[in-house]
DNA sequence: TTTTTAATTTAGAATAATTCTAAAAAACCT
DNA sequence: AGGTTTTTTAGAATTATTCTAAATTAAAAA
């Protein structure tokens, strides 16, 4: 089986997924979900998802790849991050969770919420709430 | 007193401050040390710098703001910190701090250091130490 | 089903932050 | 001062991302 093919019953799940976030199924966003849904939780950028979709056999362009992306984020299907200057990684694990960046060789790695505990917040100044906390590892050799 | 001049005073100053750090001391380091450590701590970005110098009547071209930031940051003068996938943030606080960010103004606030207390941190991956951790709390209004 | 309407995809151009290049200028060392 | 290394610079190049406007496709209405 070809990954550009999706069988009917993971189509379907797919689809609905879409739909309860009121995305109209399409055919890339099904192929584009299919990949970043396929295995446990990943961190991918642009550039990379494009090359898998390639890969694949799907013929897809770049603006596409990048409206998709968005498009996930902001129905909460995915997560952005952004710990390099250059790129950004988008993160299948929605969970509140924290990262580990390897700096040399830019790739990501969770934290589970639960191994980083944070003793005392400060007051968010006036009129501000908080929408997230990010806690970044960098980690070298 | 136009702040294209520097006094003797405060030359010196910075002079030593670079030469501490192994950088020479030239005419652009001295004038964009001079507009970076003026006042208290702050997040510049190159785009700010590079307006505020031409500003100060500073004849300095894009690629030097970069270099200089770089070698500063390099060199432990400032610290380079990344909320924004666009842009990267240069602040004159080297202390172990955290960070507000303020996702509608594109504004960095420092939240000291104690004000935000680990209570527990992961282990690191095999063969990695850690390089430093940073804490970016998102704010909205 | 056809028609209509609204959303999506696309190629390619445009933008914007940053880095690179190679030559000129300035700083350091004797 | 003379020789060597480092810096600065303008402008080109690169790279991630967004925009544009036209063609396509999906959902809703008839």
């Amino acid at each position: 089986m070809s990954t550009t093919q999706i069988n009917m019953a993971r189509r379907d799940e797919l689809a609905s997924r879409l739909k309860a976030k009121g995305l109209r199924t399409t055919m890339p966003r099904l192929q584009l979900a299919d990949i970043l849904f396929a295995q446990g939780n990943r961190h991918v950028t642009a550039e990379k998802l494009y090359a898998e979709a390639r890969a694949a056999g799907l013929k897809i362009s770049q603006a596409t790849i990048y409206n998709t992306l968005n498009q996930f984020c902001d129905a909460g299907l995915l997560r952005e991050v952004q710990v390099d200057q250059a790129r950004s990684y988008f993160d299948t694990n929605l969970d509140d969770h924290h990262h580990f960046y390897v700096e040399d060789e830019g790739r990501l790695i969770d934290i589970p919420q639960d191994a980083i505990a944070l003793k005392r917040l400060p007051d968010s100044p006036q009129g501000f709430s908080i929408a997230g906390v990010d806690v970044v590892i960098r980690l070298q050799k």
